[in-house]
DNA sequence: CGCTGTTTTGATGTTATTCAATTGGAGTGG
DNA sequence: CCACTCCAATTGAATAACATCAAAACAGCG
């Protein structure tokens, strides 16, 4: 550890990890890990941080995309909506997730900050002329594709067969396992959607996720304080509750 | 026609298209469209088709997959189940999609054959090597699980939030516009799955599904003769009942 | 303290499920 | 060719789950 901060302090100056990175959360498990250090620098040349309050759109349904994005902190829904306005969100990214469909122009949902979110924005071109250069950078689009595809299915499995009592408990184990550094699960936690997100996540209404959410309260799966800050004593039990054996 | 089978004999000694492949329909659409005549070569020594009945699973949840596979002709359906034995189907594979998720060896979905169906079969190992000398191999994958990732987002909304009537027609929409070969739209097709399996797709019950194929039919949405056999007078008209605008 | 928007709770309505028969079609054997 | 069986699909009636409509409670916040 100590001899490889001094190796990277060392070389600083000949085109090592840029500044603006060195202390990003994103480049460990991010897509920036797959990149070279002169790549990288060649990156950061052309990145803007940009900080999202929470409702603030980041691309709109059948928009074009000119840009990709790494989530340095924060949650970002992505939704899709009918024509007469029922919406369902489809997906929830965590940092250190990469925002954008590569290799399409329009884009299919509306990505969305639910809490206050920083991100690392990246031209579209840019991106793609280090896809087309360095292989491993496509790789890695694709694992983070074929995951988000894995997260989708199990979704569905969700949506289509669950009740709303499991719906709920489901969720509130997908929050456990992703809001905290990416890493292990936390057993108390603030929610970043409102019940009419996590209703739009569930398929169901408001008042049935306000309902569940008291249920729960009441046989002691969960504790909650101000609305939005939950405790979760036995993840057992509530993985147990969602469905999930 | 003449011509192009003229020239395909010519230089079938000097490492063109290999003889199991050159009428097959996967070359077109599929991943092996991508491979140098060598390498298609290389990977048609290691393929072998297979011809699967209805009913019978190619890769069960939990497995090992020790193969990748492109489907030739039929309707193979991917699906998740829950441990007290609810089922959902998450997706539906047509000719020539690439079967197989890559870079993982535990299958976490089930595969199986909704119809009579031929399917080419590949050793993991012989794939992975060819992705990593290939990089346009490795980029149409890719491709094909963004793709994937896009219809399970639009099947979630679909889940999530349509009527059962909705789900209904957003089926056989699903169905006219891919059962056919692979390009256009038909008005008259069989139905690949059983009212069971339509009811695992849509998250409904055999008895739900069924009412609502009535129901269609008898506001002439749909024409049903053998309940396998279906005729759509107008698409739009589908569409629209499907909430698709 | 009085707004405003979110969440909870209650009463009622609707949709889809469940349970239970019935119908229909394909295959079999008399 | 006609019963007979078997399985899939349809139909009907009762029920449960979730949605809708309406009101009250509970924050934040100027």
């Amino acid at each position: 550890m100590q001899i490889v901060n001094e190796h990277r302090r060392k070389d600083i100056h000949n085109s090592d990890v840029p500044a603006v990175c060195s202390a990003c959360e994103a480049r460990h498990g991010g897509v920036c890990g797959t990149l070279s250090p002169d790549q990288l620098l060649d990156l950061s040349r052309h990145s803007t941080r940009r900080s999202i309050e929470p409702g603030r759109e980041v691309i709109g349904q059948g928009e074009t995309t000119d840009s990709y994005a790494n989530i340095i902190s924060g949650v970002v829904k992505l939704s899709k909506v009918l024509a007469d306005g029922r919406q369902q969100i489809v997906g929830l990214q965590f940092a250190p997730d990469f925002m954008g469909r590569p290799f399409t122009r329009e884009s299919a949902l509306t990505a969305e900050a639910a809490v206050d979110t920083d991100i690392c924005c990246f031209p579209r071109n840019v991106i793609e002329r280090l896809v087309s250069e360095a292989p491993g950078l496509e790789h890695r689009l694709h694992e983070q594709a074929l995951k988000e595809l894995d997260e989708a299915r199990d979704w569905m499995l969700t949506l289509g067969r669950k009740t709303a009592q499991e719906k709920v408990a489901s969720f509130l184990y997908i929050i456990a396992t992703h809001i905290d550094p990416e890493n292990g699960t936390s057993n108390v936690f603030d929610l970043p959607l409102s019940r009419a997100d996590i209703a739009d996540y569930l398929g169901l209404t408001i008042e049935t996720v306000s309902r569940q959410i008291t249920k729960l309260r009441k046989e002691n799966v969960i504790r909650i304080e101000n609305s939005r800050h939950v405790t979760v004593p036995s993840l057992d039990r509530l993985m147990h509750v969602a469905g999930i054996d």
